[in-house]
DNA sequence: CTGTCGATCTACT
DNA sequence: GTAGATCGACAGG
């Protein structure tokens, strides 16, 4: 139990102030924090090496670029909730919604470093290789039981299951760079990786 | 290691 | 009807 989950720091939720602010400044200041899950009895967590930002009118490649749908409600909600929609109808993707309310905005978890509960994440999702475990936006969601019925959380309060919190000190250099799997919106600079991590995607 | 393809839901033409 | 914020299985080199 000498796990880094037993950190003061990663019981409390970072605030809706921190996620009030438009993604690209949110996506940012993500990378290294700690995404914490309590589901199956067990709590896990892992600190996040990749996000991409996405806006709402303006930005192509956003779900909420045409406006609101049944889908993306979520997105033009308040800050810090989950946003969880099926991508491809096979994987569940998760993202935490930025921005002020009524204003679309949201931040795509793609890939975390196991931290803690490891053992329950492989039961979600059995992999050969550690490194396959949290390194795409829908194995994490497996490997952290997440589904349709996460979306809408508040990952604000310390009761839910789902939030994100101060990690340690990230030391890596953050990179910018192009989202990827989209065809439109890829001029912009909004995909944020941990240098050096095994579990960011190649590109 | 690389490339191709199927899965099967939501939103748009 | 088609494309899409993906992944895993499989074929071939």
């Amino acid at each position: 139990m000498s796990l880094n989950i037993l950190n003061y720091q990663h019981h409390r939720p970072l605030s809706v102030g921190f996620f009030e602010r438009d993604p690209d400044k949110v996506a940012v200041d993500l990378i290294g924090r700690m995404v914490v899950r309590r589901a199956s009895g067990a709590t896990m967590a892992g600190r996040i090496v990749e996000v991409e930002a996405y806006f709402g009118e303006g930005d192509p490649a956003s779900h909420a670029c045409r406006g609101m749908t049944p889908r993306n409600a979520i997105m033009f909600g308040r800050a810090g909730m989950a946003y969880v929609y099926l991508n491809y109808g096979v994987h569940c993707l998760l993202n935490v919604v930025t921005g002020l309310e009524g204003r679309a905005g949201a931040v795509l978890i793609r890939a975390l470093e196991p931290v803690s509960g490891i053992e329950t994440m492989m039961k979600n999702r059995p992999v050969k290789r550690a490194v396959d475990l949290t390194s795409g936006p829908g194995k994490l969601t497996k490997a952290l039981g997440i589904d349709l019925a996460d979306n809408g959380l508040d990952m604000t309060v310390r009761e839910s299951s789902l939030y994100v919190a101060n990690g340690a000190q990230e030391t890596r250099t953050v990179k910018a760079s192009p989202r990827i799997g989209i065809s439109k919106g890829e001029d912009m600079l909004l995909r944020f990786c941990a240098e050096g991590s095994p579990f960011v995607s190649k590109q």
